[in-house]
DNA sequence: AACTCGGGGAC
DNA sequence: GTCCCAGAGTT
């Protein structure tokens, strides 16, 4: 095995952290849940509405039975409500499909609403302890750092780096599963994007970007921070928020603190369209049932 | 390849 | 105010 992945996932041991979907106890299934929660979401946050979202819901079965409301609602505040959908779908999905089983081939996972490349090499990994090439933005960082010297990775995911990533993933199913974590954990915790805790790392004295002498980021200038304020993306949040909190059907007008009137106009019928909303007979916004 | 899609905590 | 977070789907 190579040096990197021995030192990796000897610090891991140490090193995990206790989350719920790591618990011996945990299913295929709240494994899924878990890494479409955490798609741009930290891990912090996703922790409660996990264990609330699984005691409510424990398997497939359970979530494609409920309504599309009580689902928005319990997603809550944790960012693209559209997984949310994406989930109950995938729900069904797994339940029309696979007899309500998280199914184990990977087309198959890729298959389902919601998973793509990451999510469904990550629960190979983490559900089934199965060989696989997990990447995620903690991972393309760590390598981008201890194998290729770079600051960070570009902003877009490269063939180079599945290649890479690929050609360090240990052969045997047990191994492989465990540095996917373990990598994705070292990146989490000391191999961080703002201030790396390099004197912790196990890779201090091999890491490339270290005996490069840390050059900067070569692609800072072409990093774009996401627009915020006044984006169609925040008006679409603070409608959810109202429908969310709403015990019956909402008045467009007592949506008018959303936003602009021509900008609100466009996220409610576009909220409509992705199916996060819907109108009554009397044009009042609810979530639907 | 570029774009859209939330929200909040750390700095 | 800026950055970043276990990405996916659409165009």
């Amino acid at each position: 095995m190579q040096e990197l992945v021995e030192r990796v996932t000897a610090w891991f041991g140490d090193a995990a952290r206790d989350l719920p979907w790591r618990a011996a106890d945990r299913t295929p299934w709240g494994v899924l849940v878990s890494e479409v929660m955490l798609q741009q979401t930290p891990v912090v946050r996703v922790e409660p509405v996990w264990r609330e979202w699984m005691r409510r819901w424990p398997t497939p079965a359970d979530l494609a039975a409920a309504p599309t409301a009580d689902v928005l609602r319990a997603w809550g505040r944790l960012g693209y409500p559209r997984r949310a959908l994406r989930l109950a779908d995938c729900a069904r999905a797994v339940v029309e499909r696979h007899d309500g089983e998280v199914p184990r081939d990977e087309d198959a996972l890729r298959a389902l609403p919601g998973v793509g490349e990451y999510t469904a090499a990550a629960v190979r990994a983490f559900a089934f302890g199965r060989r696989a090439v997990v990447v995620d933005t903690n991972v393309r960082r760590v390598q981008a750092r201890a194998v290729t010297g770079v600051a960070l990775p570009a902003p877009s995911y490269t063939a180079a780096e599945r290649r890479l990533a690929a050609s360090l993933v240990p052969d045997d199913d047990a191994t492989a599963a465990r540095w996917a974590a373990a990598s994705m954990e070292l990146g989490a915790l000391v191999c961080t994007a703002r201030v790396p805790h390099c004197d912790d790392c196990p890779l201090r004295t091999t890491c490339a970007w270290r005996l490069a002498g840390f050059p900067a980021d070569e692609h800072a200038a072409r990093r774009r921070t996401q627009a915020w304020e006044g984006t169609d993306r925040q008006v679409r949040g603070r409608v959810m928020a109202a429908l969310r909190g709403a015990e019956s059907p909402v008045h467009r007008a007592l949506l008018a603190d959303a936003g602009p009137p021509d900008q609100l106009d466009r996220c409610l019928a576009g909220l409509v369209e992705d199916g996060l909303a819907e109108t009554d007979d009397a044009g009042r916004y609810l979530l639907p049932a």
